[in-house]
RNA sequence: UGGGCUAUCGCCAAAUGGUAAGGCAACGGACUCUGACUCCGUCAUUUCAAGGUUCGAAUCCUUGUAGCCCAGCCA
């Protein structure tokens, strides 16, 4: 809650990498934070990759400090320009500002050749003539210590002369690479003479055909976030390992107020995929759309499914920070979009599974307005005027022939509110041949025109309803998650996903209200009678409309079978 | 089995030697023109385990246990 998180604030509460933050500021470290989030442009970001955006984000506002994005892209086989775009897309839609601050690594291949050049005047780095397979068997086991390169004591002149060649183009792909030289008995593998440059004869996406020889992520990236005056360089926590490497290169380098890198636990989300491996193979076999099918969780996804980014900031951030592999439930997420969505958007009403109502005693061809506010928790959103007339749709979840006990809502002689409307009694229903509900029959009373009788009795029940000859007719698709929520995940051993059989249900013959066939007039709305909240037109593929089924409906009353 | 990291409620997560916050979920109850929302209440004598130090330990020490990461010319 807001409430608790205030006061965590005021506790003075933090989360470890706040806490490092604080203290390199008070011991004179640096004397301001600058942040940045790295994609690397090779697909799309996801709900994970939102946490460390807003984490670093959100750092930088915290401390007034600054934000940058940059891509990292030194690998031209991986990297697309069209993932580039949908990448600042969505850290934009994010809220996280990087101002000006767009960068590329690939702007400072210049600098990094000469960082290299440095390393190897230094008597720091060779060049090595190991295949790759040679390389392999040279950098020993887990256990066992590796053997040193042939070519490390190769003198500062031949070095310099290959390294040069390699850039010009002499060697052809994995001919030659470019060590540092640290040490090839470290316990710690990425110590072991970590390959620096290699040879890629292939055409970047930002700098075309200029290289032939491309830096690795250990080197490239602390010379990136030193260039940029990046002070805390926060990654995840599987680059621990690397954390050495990164300080060695920065000071090898001599680069004045080093930038340091923190490790954080990834999130992961229970029943979801996000792995790109089984993301491909539900859209191969046809399970679902593409990357941004609703049931998936990308930021696109999400944004379609009807998240708001402040719904996604916030579930971030009652995530917290540590560096426990954690997985937190899907219901925190569904939380959030629920508290940011309450007093937000207009409550509609609809019928999903329609019926038709017949008030008999309402006269023939009359209509009438019914003036509804479209949030009673938030008067600023106004209200509507709904046409109300003789015959109306309502939900066949809010009829039953014969009530179980503590059903409130309509039964033959039960009376209840249409919400806003009137008080309307069930006096009978009619059945097809196939024994199914096709028209209810009830009575209303004049008198309660808005939704109370001037007699003061009272209803147990309130129901939705829309008029038969005004509502718009939709097709609604509901969205659950992708994974079966019973089983988990997913079955580790073979890699097989357990899906949900029900993760999509079409309703083609649902109402809505008139007021939404101008849809854009609201980006989502709730329906929170039937359990599900919020839709998504505008990015709806097929016009239909989303509904997010969001709120379980374990919680409300379910029919007995 | 070498190195690195992590272990606090069903799920996240605070507490930095001073006597286990908070949120999600769950469960009671009140209220209600959406069985929603809101509101009130319950939910760790105990912090992976066992020892030890201390007036005092989730925090320090010892020994275990479990999980995650590392042997790409990926990031």
């Amino acid at each position: 809650m807001v409430i608790g998180m205030d006061e965590a604030r005021e506790t003075g509460s933090r989360n470890f990498i706040e806490t490092e933050i604080d203290k390199d500021l008070s011991e004179g470290v640096y004397d301001s934070v600058h942040t940045r989030f790295p994609p690397e442009p090779n697909g799309f970001l996801h709900i994970g990759h939102a946490k460390s955006i807003l984490l670093n984000y959100g750092l930088a506002q915290k401390y007034h400090g600054k934000f940058n994005l940059r891509f990292d892209d030194t690998n031209p086989t991986k990297e697309k320009t069209e993932f580039v775009e949908s990448i600042k897309q969505d850290v934009a839609w994010l809220g996280a500002d990087w101002e000006d601050r767009l960068f590329f690594a690939s702007d400072y291949f210049e600098q990094m050749y000469e960082a290299a050049v440095k390393l190897i005047r230094k008597g720091k780095a060779y060049v090595s003539d190991l295949t790759a397979e040679e390389m392999r068997e040279y950098r020993g086991t887990l256990t066992e210590p590796g053997k040193d390169d042939p070519n490390r004591e190769r003198s500062v002149e031949e070095n310099l002369t290959l390294f040069e060649e390699m850039k010009n183009g002499s060697f052809a792909d994995g001919e030659k690479t470019l060590r540092a030289k640290i040490d090839m008995a470290s316990p710690n593998i990425n110590m072991r003479d970590p390959i620096i440059y290699r040879v890629a004869h292939m055409t970047h996406h930002n700098t075309g055909d200029r290289w032939c020889i491309y830096p690795m992520y250990d080197f490239a990236h602390p010379i990136e976030d030193a260039i940029e005056g990046i002070t805390h360089s926060i990654c995840t926590l599987e680059f621990e390992d690397h954390r050495p490497l990164y300080d060695w290169v920065v000071r090898e380098l001599e680069y004045q107020a080093p930038p340091r890198q923190i490790e954080f636990a990834k999130m992961y989300l229970t029943n979801v995929v996000t792995g790109k491996r089984y993301i491909k193979k539900l859209v191969e076999e046809g399970i679902v759309d593409g990357w941004d099918d609703p049931r998936l969780v990308s930021i696109a996804a999400l944004r379609r499914r009807g998240f708001t980014p402040e719904s996604i900031r916030r579930f971030v951030e009652l995530c917290g920070v540590s560096k426990s592999q954690s997985s937190v439930d899907y219901a925190m997420l569904e939380y959030c979009i629920r508290e940011d969505l309450k007093c937000s958007r207009p409550r509609m009403m609809a019928a999903l599974d329609p019926i038709r109502l017949v008030i008999d005693n309402y006269p023939e061809g009359q209509t009438e307005e019914i003036e509804i506010p479209n949030n009673l928790e938030n008067e600023a959103l106004g209200k509507r005027r709904v046409p109300f007339a003789r015959e109306v749709y309502i939900d066949r979840e809010d009829f039953m022939e014969e009530p179980p006990k503590k059903y409130f809502r309509l039964f033959p002689g039960n009376e209840v509110r249409l919400m806003n409307a009137y008080f309307v009694k069930c006096t009978g229903f009619e059945k097809d041949a196939d024994g199914n509900v096709t028209v209810v029959h009830a009575e209303y009373d004049p008198a309660s025109r808005g939704g109370n009788s001037p007699d003061g009795r009272k209803v147990k029940g309130t129901i939705h309803w829309v008029p038969c000859h005004a509502a718009v007719p939709v097709t609604v698709r509901l969205y659950e998650n992708i994974v079966d929520e019973e089983k988990g995940v997913y079955n580790e051993e073979d890699g097989s996903l357990n899906l949900n059989p029900n993760s999509l249900t079409v309703l083609e013959h649902a109402y809505v209200e008139p007021a939404l066939k101008d849809a854009k007039a609201y980006e989502s709305f709730q329906f929170v009678r039937q359990g599900y909240f919020c839709v998504d037109y505008k990015d709806s593929k097929e016009g239909a409309l989303v509904f997010n089924r969001i709120v379980s409906l374990k919680s409300s009353f379910v029919l007995p079978k």
